[in-house]
DNA sequence: ATGTAC
């Protein structure tokens, strides 16, 4: 290890299953080239391809430092959006969110494979996509351009490279722009339930009661595909480079490098498909509020937990250019920071924090003195694997216990649903706890499921 | 995460 490995976790937090590698990834990161300060895991950390999925690691691009799609995950740039409704949760009675439920089922693609809302007239507009991001899709009608006030980087990345995504990607991508995809992507219809900090939650836009939706989705196969091809092309090279890594899925190349500056293109590419697909379903989602309910949604802040980002940070009293991987990590800006939207300098930056179809999910604030290069955590983290969560769970039983506690589920298969049980994950409000307690992030707001439309 | 395998 060239670092210590440093885990935010209380002992009930930690991966314990007998066989989980978790913590072993950690170490292994640990000795990636290049990496800066710690490999640090998240609270909700858990087994993932090379990195544990909660990871969060620095290098140095100037001191030869790595990039590792391993360190982003096969879903570039999967994230969290969450829109504010102009109505509470007591004006609802559950006659109306049965019919907005409905309306979302009816209108929200998803499910392994499936087309999506966007039908793009080929190639070439795909790669308008890849460099545009969700500007391009607010500039051709879907969305509004305050959107992209409340979007991380306002929604899209600089630096795409749409020459280095493989024919094969373009066409897994061409036909998914606007598709939640399976596992544990969802769009909910979600309340208030408490707030912890009321001054930062109405900077955000939130009030107890308040109807939200939360929409978390990703890149689908393009994002998929692009890891896929990176990591082969990486692996081939690693003797090139001298790398000497003790797992193969850690396959990275350095940064400043022809295969390093490749992936990256490549990766940012996926990110802003990743950012117009949550940009389309923001649009669904309205379509659906303004039928069923009349009412509206603005969005409250769009994040990636799956990036590799290009930051500057002080090592040891000196600004170092760094290649920050969050692979299930959310970005948390302090306050003040100058890359949040003017409206949000003085808050800071939401963190969204997704958790189960049957528990909660969280609003955080990014704080001073995150040494973690400003990241959090990105969800609950799971804890049993989906083979195992099958076994134990069925989808039909689990979907009527959930209808029976008032939760409104739309489910794309029971197979899905029954992978996602909520006893799959950690305690979300421990997981929010403890990154608060761990100074990571503070809780703002506390939210619960209404309706679930699920992947 | 994923047309759940080149």
């Amino acid at each position: 290890m060239r670092v210590p490995g440093v885990v935010f976790a209380t002992r009930e937090l930690l991966p314990q299953a007998a066989g989980d590698k978790a913590l072993e990834q950690v170490a292994n990161v640990a000795t990636l080239p290049g990496i800066v300060r710690a490999s640090y895991a998240m609270p909700d950390v858990h087994w993932g391809y090379g990195f544990p999925i909660g990871g969060v690691a620095a290098t140095d691009v100037d001191g030869g430092g790595v990039i590792s799609p391993g360190g982003v995950g096969f879903d570039i740039s999967c994230g969290v959006r969450l829109l504010a409704a102009g109505v509470a949760r007591d004006e609802l009675d559950p006659e109306r969110i049965r019919r907005v439920m409905d309306l979302l089922d009816r209108t929200v693609p998803r499910g392994l494979g499936r087309g999506g809302l966007w039908r793009l007239s080929g190639p070439e507009e795909l790669d308008d996509l890849l460099i545009g991001g969700a500007r391009y899709a607010v500039e051709h009608g879907h969305g509004v351009p305050r959107d992209l006030e409340r979007c991380e980087d306002r929604g899209v990345l600089d630096g795409a490279a749409p020459g280095e995504v493989s024919t094969r990607a373009v066409e897994r991508g061409l036909q998914q722009v606007g598709s939640l995809g399976s596992a544990n992507h969802f769009l909910e219809v979600q309340a208030v339930d408490k707030v912890h900090d009321p001054e930062t939650a109405a900077a955000f836009g939130l009030r107890q009661g308040q109807v939200c939706v939360m929409i978390h989705c990703g890149s689908r196969g393009l994002g998929h595909q692009i890891c896929t091809d990176h990591v082969r092309a990486m692996d081939r090279e690693l003797q090139r480079y001298r790398i000497d890594i003790p797992d193969r899925q850690l396959a990275c190349t350095p940064v400043d490098s022809p295969r390093g500056r490749a992936y990256i293109g490549a990766m940012i590419a996926a990110a802003n498909y990743g950012r117009a697909n949550r940009q389309l379903l923001s649009e669904a989602a309205r379509r659906a509020f303004a039928t069923a309910l009349g009412v509206g949604l603005e969005l409250v802040y769009d994040v990636s937990h799956n990036l590799a980002k290009l930051e500057t940070h002080e090592i040891d009293g000196v600004a170092r250019h760094l290649c920050v991987h969050r692979k299930g990590a959310t970005r948390a800006l302090p306050p003040g920071d100058p890359s949040l939207p003017a409206d949000l300098t003085e808050a800071g930056q939401p963190v969204l924090v997704p958790g189960t179809m049957g528990t909660a999910s969280y609003v955080m604030v990014g704080l001073p003195g995150n040494d973690a290069f400003h990241s959090a955590c990105h969800g609950a983290g799971r804890v049993w694997s989906r083979h195992q969560a099958l076994r134990m769970v069925r989808g039909e039983r689990l979907h009527s216990e959930l209808e029976a506690r008032g939760i409104a589920v739309r489910p794309a298969s029971y197979r899905a649903l029954a992978e996602e049980t909520p006893d799959a994950y950690k305690d979300v409000d421990a997981v929010a706890a403890v990154t608060e307690g761990a100074g990571l992030a503070r809780q703002v707001a506390r939210l619960v499921p209404l309706g679930v439309c699920k992947g």
